[in-house]
RNA sequence: GGGGAGAUUCCCGAGCGGUCAAAGGGAGCAGACUGUAAAUCUGCCGGCGAAGCCUUCGGAGGUUCGAAUCCUCCUCUCCCCA
């Protein structure tokens, strides 16, 4: 592939290449250049916002270049204080190596893991002593570091920024000096940290890493970045009928750039299309429809991706009969016993596990949530005989289906 | 080192010594509506088979018939001065 085929592939979705004349030099060289790629082995769960920033890197793999994950393993034992997290846990090590594996499994769902490297910056991290860590920090000034968006809110609000996060940029900027990184990749909030590692590098007399920074895709609710902790993700492991109903909730606004950052879709048919639903020639319900079978085809199969299509239908289409509803449904086992006499509704719904509690069951059938066999349940005090294959539904999307435990 | 401010339920935030399971907002959940799990409107939003009771307002003690509210000590955060 040619330097600029290179190129103009890396800048798809990419909102900054920094710098492009610089990487034309390092593509130009003609071999596998080594990308160092920030893995967060913090959640268990991968999902889509991660997947942007991996598809960017099997771009750069199918180039012939050298992916290289960098697991923050010394500083997860360390504990990052980084805003909002401030008591997240500290790991052992053999936690970070599970998260590792964990990473690893999931993100072969997108890249070739065979040619991919895995390295943990204790190595380096862990060899240093504190007369290094002088000589690190001697290379940096709080007020570039005050420059980072996020330390000078925080200061502004008279919000606490421990010491040990202004070291964080230095030590992130050290892990592409130990690597020798030529590039880098990583989402737009890495954008300081990135540059504090090309300053860094040349410290160190060092080339600068080029580092190209994909935008943070936003999540379910359609405003924040996706994130585990405001539970609005779309993960690569939810089934394939979990993505289809979490992707047409996304709101209209987010279409093209889902295309763009989530699909293969080629840029020149996504700007049509963004053309099409401007001016009303492309329904926004079917494009969605079509993004949620193209993400499920990527992550699990064209086959799950039709099917989990019928089932979203099946959901939401009025209507909805039993033997539909059944199709969809979890089995749940209850002990033989509960089979014997009437049981009492809230009792029945905490045994399913459809609800956390039995106030919340009475809410829900308060509320008309609750439905047997398709039957609406109001009272609250309300007895149901249980026997195999009912089928018993809070709201659209629980729904169980009684199976007799032997 | 000195002085000041603060810590409230998932988050932000209001709380007069009794009427506080604690205002308001956000998130979340449900119902209606919809191409949609979007938007909008409405309701719910600690737990208990619901009567009343139990646990909650940084931690530990104390005052009081009664404490989220008062006192003491402790922990943590922020500000000003040195």
């Amino acid at each position: 592939m040619s330097v600029e085929d290179q190129l103009e592939l890396i800048r798809r979705g990419a909102v900054l290449v920094e710098n492009e004349e610089e990487l034309r030099a390092k593509l130009a060289l003609g071999r596998p250049l080594r990308i160092k790629h920030g893995a967060d082995a913090s959640s268990p769960r991968l999902h889509l916002g991660h997947a942007v920033q991996l598809r960017k890197l099997r771009q750069l793999q199918e180039m012939g270049h050298e992916v290289i994950f960098l697991v923050g393993d010394f500083t997860a034992r360390i504990g990052d204080p980084s805003g909002k997290s401030q008591t997240r846990p500290l790991l052992s090590a053999e936690q970070v190596e599970a998260n590792a594996a964990r990473f690893a499994a999931q993100a072969a769902k997108i890249l070739d893991m065979d040619r991919a490297r895995v390295e943990f910056n204790s190595r380096w991290l862990g060899q240093m002593t504190f007369a290094d860590v002088i000589n690190l920090a001697s290379r940096a000034t709080v007020a570039r570091m005050l420059e980072r968006d996020d330390f000078a809110i925080r200061f502004a609000e008279n919000r606490p920024i421990s010491v040990l996060e202004l070291l964080y940029p230095l030590v992130q900027g050290y892990d592409s000096v130990a690597l020798e990184a030529y590039i880098e990749t990583g989402g737009t909030d890495q954008t300081f940290n990135f540059y504090q590692a090309r300053t860094l590098m040349r410290s160190y007399g060092l080339e600068p890493q080029c580092f190209i920074t994909m935008p943070l895709l936003e999540g379910t609710d359609g405003h924040e970045k996706m994130g585990k902790s405001l539970g609005n993700t779309i993960d690569l492991l939810d089934t394939p009928a979990e993505k289809f109903g979490k992707v047409m909730s996304l709101p209209d606004t987010l279409l093209t750039k889902y295309l763009l950052l989530c699909t293969d879709t080629p840029e020149v048919e996504i700007e049509e299309l963004g053309r099409g639903l401007a001016d009303g020639t492309v329904h926004p319900g079917q494009l969605k429809r079509r993004l949620a079978r193209e993400i499920i085809t990527l992550y699990d199969s064209a086959e799950e991706a039709r099917e989990a299509e019928r089932e979203f239908d099946i959901r939401h289409k009025p209507g909805t009969d039993v033997s539909a509803l059944e199709r969809v449904a979890e089995e749940v086992r209850l002990p033989a016993r509960v089979f014997a006499e009437p049981m009492w509704i809230v009792g029945l719904l905490s045994a399913c596990g459809l609800v956390k509690t039995n106030s919340e069951a009475r809410r829900m059938v308060q509320q008309g949530a609750v439905r047997i066999d398709g039957e609406r349940v109001e009272d609250e005090a309300a007895e149901v005989l249980v026997r195999e294959g009912l089928i018993v539904a809070v709201g659209k999307r629980r729904v169980a289906r009684i199976v007799r435990e032997a």
